[in-house]
DNA sequence: TTTTGAGTCCTTTTT
DNA sequence: GGACTCAAAA
């Protein structure tokens, strides 16, 4: 046991075996947080003080949870299978599949990803006949999810103009069409096993009593459906009563649908005189919960780093610890995180130090264009390669995913070997999610979203009109699509009967083992012999020798759980496996590759070299951000994430112009890099004036056409009818002054003044101006 | 019914 | 510059 203790600092050790009471742990980036998470449990177990079975430790992503598993396999001599350590939407998957039947869901429900959502409510618009125009279907799920994550459902969402009833009465029709066809969106999910849990009070009290010890990462990436979710499994508070008191906007204070105020009834339960001088002891489960106000970075899908506030009012949380010593960074790294964060005015507080020296400076380079950032950056990661610095070892991060490809392509020209996280994952291929739909008809004949997806791919006659008529018919008989076929006579109603036949030859055969099931689809369905005769379609099959390699491998590592039956619960849990993880794996994932992510999915991870691209007012911060109500700060901190991810080297670039949806842009510096202080910084290209640009490499672009001989100044060199100093109107940004003009021609343009709204670089061949 | 071409919006970030 | 939608043509 003291092994498991051995090198952790005093506020490590004292975090890892605290008594069993609620705790909150603000752990800073680098501070081991995961070491000290995962060391608790281990301690809990290996001191008798928890078994495993009483122990439910939960995280965001798949990939902490694995992390999470092998880190505590390594300590404990104990199999882990069985321990609820999981995604919040992995154990809300796994509660409601144990209680379909209390949660009102068919055993084989499906899990619709945010794409499948989307398909759903399109779906949904269209047999409705509602003007998606007026009700964007986007916009839509976002609404949906977000009343979801509120806890509440149609009935009780306050809805006081006409345009927000009807946005109510369309969840109200997206969720009785969901229920119809058994299926489950992500917040739903969470929101179904909410419900169970507050509506079923032997269960809650069962599982009240299972789990003494709830460990939850990344708290401040919660929700409030996330929070209120612990809360309830937590039953009462060890450390106290727990006052009544959620936010206004949410559910959870008045009843949810009929089974509402569970959790003040709940708590009354357990506390029944004030304070409870109760013998017994209390039930429910002590919190430990681990987090980072300061890296809290997905406030714009509803996490809330109010609830680590909360949770410490809420629960009376009488320990908390900081852990700021950093193990990660070289101290003019940190230094540059903790000048930026400063910025921010809503912290719980913090200042990360560390025992390493203070390394190297910040290396800046300003690039005359997106072009010229990415070749800077190829050269740089060729010589720190040769060097003797492993590309694995190096990471290329930038703000959004529309960037990637302008790297990509100067890497790939370059022949540097590298691997790029997020963007299309495995699982939404289109050809993947084709199969999928398949096999979900296998298991649900009444999934509308699978059967609309492939009833006529590949393409087998059956049009847009004959759709029209299934749907009237299914509306008509209140079933789904596949059960309203036979009911559509006619032209189109044989070659719908056909498709029916199909998948019920595919039902027959869903007692074979998963790959072979699924490779029998793939043949059948002809989806094969359609992708073997489009030209592009060699990667597709690829993709879909490699389902079938998935389907094996699921097996292999997650035990056949299917016994003998009709339909094999294999075949359910791969596809939830299959939405909730989307597939990260890549091939090429061992070889020596230089790492390109975004910042959001570089979050928890580490580097010797890091390179942050892209650092200019409109991309990182965010234009869109910026308008948001504490989107700037959210922004700094992704910032602060950013740079607290390099070990020993960083790098920061940004591009004077850059390619962005089609159009060229000019793009001042972020504010971001003002933030650093300047010591820390070592420019590797000229720098003139603050604010402004360098010595513009703007080659003979800067040659006036049509005007005299010598030395162009700036003011004179377009001949683009503006002026330094001028007074202009932008339809956007309103009145602003000229104060800078450069280029010619089609690369003309003026940096203007704008006031409240800012200094910007127009081009003047786009921006539309006018004398004021 | 299917294919093709033009036009539109987009773009944060993810389970 | 790409994914997606919608209209017209085959």
């Amino acid at each position: 046991m003291s092994d498991l203790l051995r090198g952790l600092n005093p506020e490590q050790l004292a975090a890892v075996t605290l008594p069993p009471q609620h705790a909150l742990i603000l752990a800073g980036a680098g501070s081991g947080k995961t070491r000290v998470l995962t060391t608790r449990i281990a301690w809990l177990i290996s001191t008798g003080q928890a078994s495993p079975q009483s122990v439910l430790a939960v995280t965001f992503t798949n990939k902490a949870a694995k992390e999470m598993l092998t880190r505590l396999s390594s300590m404990l001599p104990i199999n882990t299978r069985g321990m609820w350590i999981g995604t919040f939407h992995g154990l809300c998957n796994r509660l409601l599949r144990a209680h379909h039947r209390d949660a009102a869901l068919p055993q084989l429900f499906q899990i619709l990803d945010s794409a499948d959502q989307l398909s759903a409510v399109k779906r949904l618009l269209k047999s409705l006949n509602v003007d998606d125009e007026k009700f964007p279907p986007r916009e839509l799920c976002h609404f949906i999810n977000a009343q979801k994550e509120a806890g509440l459902r149609p009935s009780a969402v306050e809805a006081w103009d006409d345009y927000t009833r009807k946005r109510v009465e369309l969840y109200e029709a997206y969720e009785a069409q969901c229920q119809k066809e058994g299926v489950v969106d992500f917040a739903e999910l969470l929101l179904r096993s909410y419900e169970l849990l507050s509506r079923n009070e032997p269960l809650r009290r069962h599982y009240q009593e299972r789990f003494r010890h709830i460990l939850v990462d990344e708290f401040q990436d919660t929700n409030r459906l996330q929070y209120s979710w612990l809360r309830q499994l937590a039953g009462g508070q060890a450390n106290g009563p727990h006052p009544p008191n959620p936010r206004p906007t949410t559910g959870f204070a008045q009843p949810v649908g009929s089974g509402g105020a569970e959790q003040c009834s709940a708590n009354s339960h357990l506390h029944p005189g004030e304070g409870g001088g109760y013998s017994e002891a209390p039930r429910g489960a002590c919190i430990f919960a681990v987090g980072d106000d300061d890296q809290s970075i997905y406030a714009f899908r509803g996490a809330d780093v109010g609830n680590m506030r909360d949770f410490e009012r809420e629960f009376k949380v009488a320990n908390v610890i900081r852990l700021e010593q950093n193990y990660r960074s070289h101290g003019n790294i940190l230094d540059a995180a903790n000048a930026i964060i400063k910025h921010n005015a809503r912290r719980l507080g913090k200042n990360l130090w560390t025992e390493a020296g203070s390394g190297e400076p910040i290396r800046v380079f300003e690039a005359w264009s997106d072009l010229d950032e990415a070749r800077w950056i190829v050269e740089e990661v060729k010589a720190l390669s040769r060097d003797g610095h492993a590309r694995a070892e190096m990471a290329l991060l930038y703000r959004s995913n529309a960037q990637s490809r302008v790297l990509e392509h100067a890497l790939f020209a370059a022949g540097l070997p590298y691997r790029v996280y997020g963007g299309l994952r495995f699982f939404e291929r289109q050809e993947i999610k084709h199969a999928l739909a398949y096999l979900r008809l296998i298991a649900n004949a009444g999934d509308d979203t699978a059967f609309a997806r492939v009833v006529n791919f590949p393409t087998r006659g059956i049009g847009a009109r004959s759709l029209e008529l299934l749907q009237d018919a299914a509306r008509a008989g209140g079933g789904s699509l596949m059960a309203a076929i036979p009911q559509v006579a006619g032209k189109g109603g044989a070659s719908l009967a056909k498709f029916a036949e199909l998948v019920g030859k595919l039902r027959e055969a869903a007692h074979l083992p998963l790959p072979e099931l699924i490779e029998h689809v793939v043949e059948l369905s002809g989806l094969r012999a359609h992708y073997q005769t489009e030209k592009e379609g060699q990667d597709r099959l690829a993709n879909l020798d490699e389902l079938v390699n998935a389907g094996a491998n699921f097996i292999a590592e997650e035990g056949a759980v299917g016994e003998e039956g009709e339909l094999s619960a294999d075949l359910a849990a791969f596809l939830a496996h299959a939405s909730l993880e989307a597939g990260e794996h890549q091939a090429g994932e061992g070889d020596d590759a230089l790492q390109l992510m975004t910042v959001h999915s570089a979050k928890g991870l580490e580097f010797n070299v890091v390179f942050i691209s892209g650092l200019e007012e409109g991309l990182f911060p965010h234009e869109n951000a910026i308008l948001e109500a504490d989107g700037l700060e959210e922004e700094r901190r992704l910032m602060y994430v950013a740079v607290t991810r390099a070990r020993q080297r960083l790098y920061l670039s940004h591009a004077q112009t850059r390619m962005l949806h089609g159009q060229t842009r000019y793009n001042l510096p972020s504010r971001f890099l003002e933030e650093v202080p300047a010591g820390l910084l070592k420019w590797l290209t000229p720098r003139v004036a603050k604010g402004g640009f360098a010595v513009s490499p703007v080659p003979a672009l800067c040659v006036p056409s049509g005007t005299f001989s010598g030395m162009p100044r700036r003011s004179e060199t377009t001949g683009s009818g503006w002026r330094i100093g001028q007074s202009v109107r932008h339809a956007k940004f309103g009145e602003g002054v000229v104060i800078n003009l450069e280029g010619s021609g089609q690369d003309a343009r003026a940096q203007i003044n704008f006031g409240a709204a800012g200094m910007k670089w127009l081009a003047l061949s786009v921006a539309k101006l006018e004398a004021a």
